[in-house]
DNA sequence: AACGAGTCCAACCGCCTCTAG
DNA sequence: GCTAGAGGCGGTTGGACTCGT
């Protein structure tokens, strides 16, 4: 006993809108409105379904839409919820007035990825190669550690070197010390320099943290404490240098033994948990353990990651806080 | 000019949640 | 309370287009 069908399946036409199609859904909406998808194709007399009237309608025919190029600043901003929200394409979308979940997910796969890809950013996790090679050596033993970075390395390499015959990248730009700027080739430039160093450094680093610290080498946490001496390694090598993105731990909540926030986690694993809902949680455990003024001041902290002012987001801390808007 | 490879993006597909009946 | 369609979403695909040989 559900509802009546929306469209007879047969009867429907499929494949590219015409000029006429498109004129008869605008101008039906521009009269009734959008809401009823069900009806809509057989007052308009079209023989579409009503999911794909209203797929043409919110991916292309709305007159707001901007159906230009990205921006740069659109093309930063997606980065930097991509790697808070992931694949979430209408969170991000939300953010970029004039674009749709359609456009943001296709522009990035197929620009956003492979800039990534050849700046040594890995596009899902948003660290840089020789990053999570960093972490793969504190979670294998040296010599499996040792062969498995060479066999990255070269990957990494011939990758680069595609993209590099590919586009030619113009070397002589300025790195200055706020390499994402406004121009993303001056954060290619400096990305590109930096991958020269990558191979030695990481050899370096490994020998030297071997040498060093054994006990660290042979751990198997990947985000233990003792991970964290791969800090210096991390944050040289972080997406946005800038950007601490990963690195925050409520103070109080900040478990030793396992101090991989959930957040944190889901950055790496990509589930949907995003920093609101680290903010919720949090709140309500201190809540349940009757500190109220501890959880108003976690709060707040928290926020503070939202703020304008912080080094994290250039984007209004209303529009973050509000996904939705 | 012809062809193949690569790129781009509109549209479709399938799944999930919500809700009308 | 149950069923099945609507609406929304992310993943995938097909075809038009561009570029290099």
């Amino acid at each position: 006993m559900g509802r009546i069908p929306c469209c007879e399946k047969e009867n429907v036409k499929r494949g590219q809108w015409t000029p006429e199609e498109d004129n008869k859904l605008s101008s039906y909406i521009a009269q009734h409105g959008t809401r009823n998808w069900r009806l809509i194709p057989k007052n308009a007399g079209l023989q579409r379904c009503g999911k794909s009237c209203r797929l043409r309608w919110t991916n292309y025919l709305r007159p707001d839409l901007k159906h230009g190029q990205f921006l740069d600043s659109e093309e930063q901003t997606i980065v930097k919820l991509h790697s808070v929200f992931g694949n979430r394409w209408s969170l991000i979308a939300a953010q970029l007035p004039g674009r749709t979940d359609n456009d943001v997910k296709n522009h990035w796969n197929t620009k956003v990825k492979k800039k990534l890809s050849g700046m040594g950013i890995d596009p899902v996790t948003h660290k840089s190669f020789s990053h999570l090679m960093a972490e793969i050596a504190t979670t294998l033993a040296p010599p499996q550690a040792a062969h498995l970075a060479e066999a990255a390395l070269g990957c990494f390499k011939d990758e680069v070197l595609h993209l590099l015959t590919k586009k030619p990248i113009n070397f002589l730009g300025q790195h200055s010390a706020a390499p994402l700027g406004n121009d993303i080739n001056n954060y290619i430039n400096y990305k590109q320099e930096e991958m020269d160093r990558t191979s030695d450094k990481i050899k370096l680093g490994f020998s030297k943290d071997t040498h060093d610290k054994p006990e660290m080498i042979l751990s198997n946490k990947a985000w233990n404490s003792t991970a964290a001496t791969s800090a210096s390694f991390a944050m040289q090598y972080s997406v946005f240098p800038t950007m601490p993105v990963f690195q925050y731990s409520p103070s109080s909540l900040c478990n030793k033994e396992d101090d991989a926030s959930q957040w944190s986690q889901s950055v790496c694993t990509r589930s949907t948990f995003t920093p609101m809902d680290h903010q919720n949680q949090l709140y309500e455990k201190l809540k349940e353990n009757g500190d109220d003024s501890e959880a108003t001041k976690e709060m707040t902290n928290l926020s503070n990651i939202f703020n304008p002012d912080c080094v994290l987001w250039d984007l209004p801390a209303d529009d973050l806080n509000n996904p939705m808007v």
